[in-house]
DNA sequence: TGAGATAGAGTTATCGATTACCAGCATGCC
DNA sequence: GGCATGCTGGTAATCGATAACTCTATCTCA
């Protein structure tokens, strides 16, 4: 069916190994050889079988990546990145969702194991590291993208968190904020990072963090994210006295917090401001855009990239090393109070 | 390094072909020797290598989904969809982005037929049908997803596009809009079927279709088509007589004109009514909630799965079948002038 | 002039599985 | 008792490439 290499040796009278040569561009065959074996492979269209040199050099060319849902444009821009890195470099991505599910993700783990990518990239769901372990001990490199784990020493790139927690709560306060409000996510490292500047930041203004003002919301997938984020924004505002700003944890959230305003009849942001964490790719076409804190997606994606090519050409183990984006802000309507 | 069938065989004192047909549930062997075996591979933690698997069966298990942009939600939706029911099935999803670029498809097409993946999907941002005679030459089976290809007798699965025109524009004629435009895309099927179900309903209906009130705009890419989308809606403003309606050939392009529209101190719908089409999944939440066509992408990409897992499991090469989904329209504000 | 270097190509083993075929052995049947 | 049968399990070949040698001229230089 498919062209081999002893194909093109027997149209041409040389070895196998000679074909083999050429293709990996070994210095060993002459001119003249080296030609006439290239044009015969254009010729019959031939395609190496990468499972076959898998099989010998243990080098599938692949990299398995585990995001907790494509559709959140986060994860999609941050697969678009690495993507683009890695075919420039003849790898292949193998996608897994893990739909922020620990389990499923344990079970999309196995698999990309079983394959024997090159490389993994997770931004993980998961509650505990035993997981990370199992990668170890199957000594194959991995890094973490946008979670990490405390107690776990791994690759890891992502945004600084805490600066982005800081970054928004201090601008809600510049806005004239009193009452700044939180809904945070689930026990993973990014909220608890954002909740932990949140918390840093007002804490550093001598501003009061009313009990009851920190919201937790589920999962972060993007519907579940505005459902419960509409929720979460009920149940502030139904409170006395009301929040005058609400820093979410992410956009999705943010989603669903702007149109429970709205609909109690409040104005964004005079009565109530809003800030978002993520800058997903339509924040400025909302009802009312959004301000946010931008995570360079586009960065993350690329430096995790480069490291996991890094982690592959390394001969020896590497120490694991952290990449720490420094997150920024995006001002657009929903909080802007003051011209 | 990796446990091997080799290294249980010889624990076990049995043949490695012993230990590959428990693997494969092979009738042959009895119930001691299973058990035996199978405690043996949990033991050591054993993993089959696909590489070797696939160097002999010549099924790699894997299937590549070619994309023009992850960033739209349309196709991370898809993407989602079909992960989610290759992965039952025990396969792996290898993904690439063509970036709506012609020439890198047929790069990362190449990459996939090098790969021996066991279908290809794909949603083609081609002019020709080249590629796909290439794909067919190498039998191995491909799905064309959302773009379809006049004069190629191809497996696709996509949503009836002339319907989804039709719909629209039908939906604005109803609202009272006498003066209804198009924004149209590029030429590829998806963009010619919207804009041939707005011709046809506006004859249908002796509607006259000005001179000028179709604007196409170049590529499907989100963000380019927001800028598309604004930059076109202005000239239709401009025009006189303004239309007092806009059919977007998709959601990012209509993300574009709406702002536009606001822009230019007129209302939606108002003054000018406003139809996407896709539904993304931020269409109910933007500054003006959008009207719009739900493509139904999950179906698209459950369907579409199962269609490439049928014909790898067909024997014979089957009949190309080409599954249709009927498009139903969103009804929000952007459109809605009569209550 | 002869030992060693060099260039170009081939030999052989191997990677880790699967496939097709074959070999014991106990059983059952006439 | 002889023979077909079933149940278990093994042998050998194979998939398509690569790695590590080996081999044979030809060439170089003391």
């Amino acid at each position: 069916m498919a062209v081999r290499m002893k194909d093109i040796a027997r149209d041409l009278g040389v070895s196998v190994v000679t074909v083999s040569k050429v293709l990996r561009n070994h210095g060993d065959i002459s001119k003249e050889t080296r030609q006439r074996v290239l044009k015969r492979m254009k010729e019959l269209n031939y395609r190496p079988n990468l499972a076959a040199r898998a099989l010998i050099t243990g080098k599938t060319y692949t990299i398995g990546l585990i995001v907790p849902d494509l559709l959140h444009p986060f994860f999609a821009q941050v697969a678009k990145a690495l993507s683009g890195v890695f075919r420039k470099q003849g790898y292949s991505l193998i996608l897994s969702s893990s739909e922020e599910d620990p389990e499923l993700e344990k079970q999309e783990l196995e698999v990309l194991l079983t394959r024997r990518v090159d490389a993994l990239l997770i931004a993980s769901a998961q509650w505990t590291v035993e997981s990370f372990r199992q990668i170890e001990e199957q000594q194959i490199p991995y890094v973490l993208i946008d979670r990490r784990f405390v107690g776990l020493a791994a690759n890891f790139v992502g945004v600084d968190d805490e600066a982005a927690g800081a970054l928004a709560t201090a601008h809600l306060i510049e806005q004239g904020c009193q009452r700044i409000a939180h809904v945070r996510g689930p026990e993973v490292s990014t909220a608890i990072g954002r909740a932990e500047g949140y918390r840093r930041t007002l804490a550093e203004h001598a501003m009061p963090s009313l009990p009851g003002y920190v919201i937790p919301i589920g999962a972060s997938g993007d519907e579940r994210g505005e459902v419960g984020g509409y929720d979460a924004a009920k149940a502030l505002l139904a409170m006395d006295p009301r929040p005058d700003g609400i820093f979410c944890y992410n956009d999705p959230t943010a989603m669903g917090v702007m149109p429970a305003i709205l609909d109690a009849g409040l104005r964004i942001p005079e009565d109530v401001a809003v800030v978002g964490c993520g800058n997903v790719i339509y924040s400025n076409l909302l009802r009312v855009p959004l301000t946010t804190i931008d995570q360079n997606s586009q960065s993350i994606g690329e430096q995790a990239a480069e490291l996991a090519l890094a982690l592959i050409d390394a001969k020896a183990p590497v120490r694991p090393e952290s990449i720490c984006i420094t997150p920024t802000l995006v001002i657009r309507a929903s909080s802007l109070r003051r011209p």
